[in-house]
DNA sequence: GTCTATATCGGGATAGAC
DNA sequence: GTCTATCCCGATATAGAC
């Protein structure tokens, strides 16, 4: 989209990291034009220069997120693994994953259940189907090496159970952990092992 | 706060009405208080003369979700239910109350993450404390119904199952059930019992 | 308590010089 | 491509009549 190669960042990497970030943090609504303008360090009318309109700047930053969100997931989904190591990579991975970038699920469902009819397309442009996810599942049942379980709700229970942590963050950590953010990332740590285990004992044949 | 009684509902009511309403679909920052106003047919200055600024009445209606959202888990939590039961009754009566409710959850998140210091608070207010929800798994765990597992960790898995899949539904429903809100609502009500399985297999002794 | 009118400000977007 | 200046609108909030 833009080149980075050797170069200083050009002027629409700037904006576009400036924008990730402040988007992500407030919103489509809670974000102004100067606010991103101030973070990239240039001027406000610059960012209409390259997106002509606000929206269409948020458009490009929540594909970046969809985009960053979910092809991993697919990676270790299609990979050769056997079904439960498949389970302890993608809550391990994915759960480090969402560690280092713990605003964006956040972001994301806001956005999600503000404008949903915007999502289809985003989806299908990041190519994301639901066999990505049903497919190995169903194979596995076919086998027998997992009961038999619509896997629709096996996919939304891992799912479950590595995000929520992490959008619930901010209030878990209060409740739980008397605010302390090493004691819940420690927590988050352990829940790897401790996730892997509740869903592999729920579905094991 | 507002006397409700016999009466019609009085200004302040139709107010709170009305901006919870619109607060929850919009959030703080895409929430005008002329739609406010209008919702409540209303003129946008009795807004101000009630509360004095928007902030304020915002954070009237975050109190009001927190206290819808928490304190009937807090009720099925304390009741004489042996544990299994209490578990296959939290999960069934929470999803129901979210179905209705959805847009809340939604909404709580992402205020929790863009003003977590404000929060403390208003859980106080709310008479939260971790203890409601520890207490009464740790004396299963004493008792031997369950297996070790630490309290905090059961916790979140529960309520990972149960609120996950209403916050992600707008995207859920399209990849999975092409969109039908029916087809989505039946997933639901399967997972009332597909979830109560799920935890109790995974925390049997 | 409720309304109309208005003050004040900030935000998105554009024009135009360089 | 980048900057300054400006337009225009909508939003919060207040003043003041009734």
């Amino acid at each position: 989209m833009v080149k980075t190669s050797d170069q200083f960042p050009s002027t629409e990497d700037k904006i576009l990291d400036a924008a990730k970030k402040v988007f992500v943090r407030n919103g489509l609504d809670g974000t102004t034009m100067q606010q991103i303008a101030d973070e990239a360090r240039i001027n406000k009318s610059l960012l209409h220069y390259y997106f002509r309109t606000k929206q269409k700047l948020f458009g490009t930053v929540l594909k970046y997120a969809f985009k960053f969100v979910v092809p991993q997931m697919r990676d270790i989904l299609s990979s050769n693994d056997p079904i439960f190591v498949k389970i302890e990579r993608l809550v391990a991975e994915y759960v480090d994953m969402l560690m280092k970038n713990s605003l964006i699920p956040a972001f994301i469902f806001h956005e999600i259940n503000r404008n949903p009819d915007s999502i289809v397309q985003i989806m299908k442009e990041a190519g994301i189907n639901p066999g990505i996810f049903i497919d190995p599942l169903m194979d596995e049942i076919r086998k027998g090496t997992i009961r038999p379980i619509d896997p629709r709700h096996l996919v939304i229970n891992i799912l479950s159970l590595c995000v929520f942590p992490i959008i619930a963050r901010p209030l878990a950590q209060r409740v739980f952990f008397e605010n302390d953010p090493h004691a819940y990332s420690r927590f988050l740590e352990e829940r790897k092992k401790e996730v892997t285990n509740f869903i592999i004992a729920s579905i094991k044949a």
